[in-house]
DNA sequence: ACCTCTGCCTAATGCCTATAGGCTGTGCCC
DNA sequence: GGGCACAGCCTATAGGCATTAGGCAGAGGT
């Protein structure tokens, strides 16, 4: 495909998000540039521009590296499970992917890409997983919608905040964590036995 | 203080805040530029640097204008109410400070942020109101930065992906956000019933 | 009236993104 | 086996931004 073997291996689209990915996950990722990802694979910028659009394709790749590596993640995660049990893995790996890849879940929140087909359908992959994982606890797609808002709400907060050290008293953090998905289970088992009030 | 008077109007820290702070809630926190606040008030961007110190001293001085200001409103908002009107009062307040003021909030949340006395300091206010607001269900001082990180998280969770426009689906966002504080205070009632686990 | 100091300015540097166009080596085709 | 076409790297260049250095003018006190 895109792939010349000489000695030196050269470039390639994949290669360059590979490269882009892991300086977003290691310095953050507003320190993702086109001249950092160049330098980190002994190239000169404008060579990515053959592979890549600009930064902001570049920006576009690692978020749906992001967004993908997420869903998996959750799929992987509650596959064989239901109700809490399969919530509390959803939630666990959730946390866990975003700790691990804070540069690519970071980049899947950016704003500018909105009304981008191929993203919102990664994104809407995850949260089918959600979605199986709330139907437990309501039936009714229409009103799931809300369930689904309320606990990625509560996951995404936890992590936004983890990440950008916003906890700032030295309690547990897993502890903390913990609690908050075993209120997400009375919650909904609250709203279930109240008939989805 | 800082101001003179000759026909035109000069400068001051707290104006070029102003205006820093109105870029970045009208076009995003990310279009917040010394070039581009200098323009808005009609200035050559070096002349800003004897009000603040650089792009950083802006972003940390928009910051620190969002916490402050999130913080008096969540005051506001709390007095004189208790339990489920307070918690109520408090998402609602703090959902509606953030929309209007997007910039403000985003830049909030930026990890560069750590050991800044002032910044931690003016979170902390913001925080107290929350921990008084969940006293009613929890008593004990090291169990409540539990409750207090959780109603958090799923605050700014539902509030930076509704500003992100995270949520793709129809349905309303309003409707969504009431059910996800109702369960927040399910959560609480049956932690308290629970006596705390 | 002068002197100082505050606070604006111009000038200049360096890093970044982005575009245009040249050069080289690979692999195919004759 | 030699030339041809092309993929993919390169240099050169332009423009935007942050930042620092140093000049200049007006306000206010002495």
């Amino acid at each position: 495909m895109a792939e010349r073997i000489k000695g030196r291996v050269t470039l390639d689209a994949g290669r360059v998000v590979d490269a882009a990915v892991a300086v977003a996950d290691a310095d953050g990722f507003d320190a993702v540039s086109l001249s950092g990802v160049a330098a980190a694979l002994g190239v000169r910028t404008p060579s990515l521009y053959h592979h890549v659009d600009g930064l902001g394709g570049l920006r576009r790749g690692i978020a749906l590296r992001g967004i993908e590596g997420l869903g998996t993640a959750l799929r992987d995660a509650t596959i064989g499970r239901s109700g809490a049990d399969a919530l509390t893995a959803f939630a666990d790996a959730y946390r866990d992917y975003a700790a691990r890849h804070p540069g690519s879940y970071a980049a899947a929140q950016r704003t500018d890409l909105v009304d981008d087909g191929e993203l919102h359908a990664a994104v809407d992959r995850g949260l089918q997983v959600l979605r199986a994982v709330v139907r437990p606890w309501e039936e009714d797609e229409e009103r799931q919608v809300h369930l689904v808002r309320t606990v990625r709400s509560a996951l995404h907060g936890f992590v936004m905040l983890e990440a950008g050290h916003g906890f700032g008293m030295p309690a547990s953090r897993d502890e903390s964590f913990a609690l908050l998905v075993r209120l997400q289970v009375a919650a909904l088992d609250a709203y279930a036995a109240a008939g989805g009030a």
